[in-house]
This record gives C-alpha cells, structure tokens and sequence, in this order.
DNA sequence: ACATACATTGTACTTTTGTACAGGTAGGGC
DNA sequence: GCCCTACCTGTACAAAAGTACAATGTATGT
C-alpha cells in the first residue's frame, strides 16, 4: 500500500514518514505517478495551507483518481469538511494527527470507510437524523467554577480583555487577574486563548505532539 | 480481535464463521461475558430478527460496551440507519453481507471508522452539506490571508504560543509577531483570542473597541 | 529593468497578561 | 467564637504579546 502526501510546503514530512516509513511526499497532484493510478494507493492532501476556494477542487481532483482521499485541515470547520467528503474525500483530520491516527485512518479509507473525528461524527449525525441538538455538548468542567469565575470566563470565551472585564464587572483589573488564575488552576489551561477556546467547546490540538 | 455476532437465531453462523473463523456467535448481549468488555473486541448485531422497537436500545445497550457495534439489518432502511448510528453503532450493513465485505467492515470499525453502504454515505452527505452551511457560515475574511499568515492563524485559532509557532513553522519568534500583526489588521481584530475566535467562527461581543 | 507582493528577521519599545506573596472583608456552618 | 470559602485588592515582578521602524531576499509579473 502507496501513502502519498501532498503538501505544498515540507514541514510535517517527518511526521509523516514517522506514521508511514514508506510514504511519499510531494508538493503538488500533478506530481502523483499514472503508474500509482487505481493501485493500492492512498492520497494524503495537507489542505491547512491552501486557499479556501482552492481546496474542494483539489479534494475533487484527487478523487477521481479513483484512490481514497483524506483531508487533512489545520482548522476544522464542520461545514467545510462535509462538504470536503462529499467532494469524494474518506477522510477529514488535522494536520497534525498523531502518527498512531494517521495509521488508524489510513487502515480505515484503504478498506472503504469513512474517517472523521469523533465530534463531527456525532454532528454528523445529529443533523442526518434531523433532530439537531439544540443543546450542543456542554463543557462540564465549567461547574468547578463560582459564579463569579463564571462571569469572568464568558467574558474572556467573548474576547473581552481584563480591562473591560474590569468595567463591566466593576472590579479592579487586579481582581480579573486573581479569577483568571483561580480559572486557569482549574480548568487546566495555560493562558485565555486556550480558556477561550475551552469555553466555546472547541478542542486545541497545540502544543508539540 | 473477537468478534461477537449477536442473533437470536442461528441461521447465518455458518456464513460468519466463514468471515471469521474465530468469530464467537451468541443469541444475546448478556452472554458476552465480562472478560471481553474494552479489550480488542467488536459487536456484530442481527437486528433482522428483532422488533423494530428493540433495536435501537439494543444497539445503545452493545455499544455502551466500550466496543464498535456493527448493525446488521435484513430490509435496509435509511432513517433507522441513522437512527441507528446515532444510538453508537459504527457499522451499517445487510445480514447478508459477503464474507470479504465482512472483513472489510470489522477492520473499518476496529480502527475507529464508519461504514456504511457506499448509497447510503451518499445520501448521508447530501443532506448534511445542505443543512449545515446555514448554521454554519463560513468566514470569507480568512481569503485575505497570505498561505503562511493563515498556518499562523489556524495555529493562533488552536491556543498555540508565539513560540510554538515559531517552532512549528521554522521561523523566529519575531516573524510570528509579523505575521500576526499583519493578520490583526486584515481581518480587524485587536489581539490573539479575537483571532482565535474569529476563526473558530465565534462571535465576540466586545465592549470597548 | 522595475515594481510589487510575500516572507523573513533585527532592535527597541510599550502594553498586556500572568504569577508570587500578602493581605482584608463578609457570610455560613460547627 | 472559629473555620472555611468566595470575593476583593495591593505591590512587585516575570513573561508574553504587540507595535514601530527598518532591512534583506525571493519570487513574479510587466
């Protein structure tokens, strides 16, 4: 079975060939061999890079080369990868999928079926059944929080900076601060991105793994 | 890797048995025992058998186990197939299914795949693509984005650092600052977690500006 | 040859964010 | 009364984040 990974710049090539020894890695589908063509083969494409308007095309492309297709986003965006696997792609991952995943996947599209992560497919699905969740998956964590902390957390999930917390919550931004840290304690993240994040039920795939 | 085919009658043994030599047949989800429960084991459900009020709790009840649940249905019915993945099933399949295709579903779902009837994938993406984009708009301003502002970007919309940027893009701190600031004044945004919001598709209600 | 856009980096600086350490107050439960 | 928690604030400091001004190299197109 032929990996080849199509990315136009090569910085997660080690990554790569650390999932797949054998893999390939080229910067463009024109690159990708006829003799490949119908084989054994499956087609990587590092979207994360690439226009918006260029990627559904370059997904649909590679399709029909008749191999299966992931696509690998750097920002997951539940409509852009519906849209991306009904251009023809099996698979729809991060860039930065752990190298065990990528095997994972790779096992999956190579036997005909369909790979997403675990969150899409639940939308996925909630939305096929129609009974789209009007609650969408809370974050349970955030009952740690006292009320007070909670405030602060909507505040910072809505992009306010500490000293507009401050204003609207008429405290000192020194007493921001303090929530903030007692937020970060419990929540387990690191700075107010990440909180942010975090409150808005979006996963981080950052730091270096 | 165990595979439990669950079926009140036994009638298609031979034909699972042929797929999966090793494969264990039992005619009711309380016969699995304990010892299985999370280890590399998957659930094969004759639903063909089964009253239609049954089977989605029955496929719950499976795959509340730990282990992908494969439904397994005689009359092929689109809206149960849904309903029915939605109750936790990760295989959708007729009971009658070749031996070979058989093989490919259990490798399919042991790795954390879908699968479903190529028709149904269809049908599956069809409807959800002309669902979502509504609850879902896309952010057009991400167009104005140089390719290497947007790697920041999606970086920054994942909770990762200046440095972990730089690091993850083999450039220097500073270039990541560059960028950045570039990326603050195309799409009109003060500070980090704005951005990371903005991408997430997150509106931000901000006070002050 | 020239203009333009992009990517890159440097020095230096201001602002914001976050932490450490140290308090003070008010209310509830034992 | 005492203990505990939540809430609030101060000084001081460290660490990021962000900006200003400037420069170099590399494509790409006219």
């Amino acid at each position: 079975m032929v990996r080849i990974f199509i990315c136009s710049l090569g910085r997660l090539r080690e990554r790569w060939i650390l999932a797949f020894p054998d893999a390939h890695v080229v910067s463009d589908l024109t690159e990708v061999g006829e003799q490949h063509s119908g084989g054994a083969l499956s087609l990587w494409l590092d979207l994360s890079s690439m226009h918006r308007d260029l990627r559904l095309e370059s997904v649909a492309a590679a399709s029909s080369r008749g191999s299966p297709v992931v696509a690998m986003m750097g920002v997951p965006d539940e409509a852009e990868a519906f849209a991306l696997l009904q251009a023809g792609a099996q698979g729809y991952c991060h860039v930065k999928a752990a190298p065990e995943q990528l095997r994972e996947i790779a096992t999956v599209v190579e036997h005909g079926g369909l790979w997403m992560p675990p969150n899409l497919v639940q939308r996925f699905l909630a939305v096929s059944t129609r009974v789209i969740p009007s609650s969408m998956p809370e974050v349970p964590e955030l009952n740690q929080l006292t009320s007070r902390e909670l405030m602060v957390a909507e505040q910072v999930a809505h992009g306010a900076s500490n000293r507009e917390i401050a204003l609207a919550l008429e405290i000192t931004e020194r007493t921001v601060k303090a929530h903030i840290s007692a937020i970060f304690d419990k929540l387990g993240v690191r700075d107010r991105v990440q909180l942010a994040l975090k409150v808005n039920n979006i996963p981080t795939y950052n730091t270096l793994n």
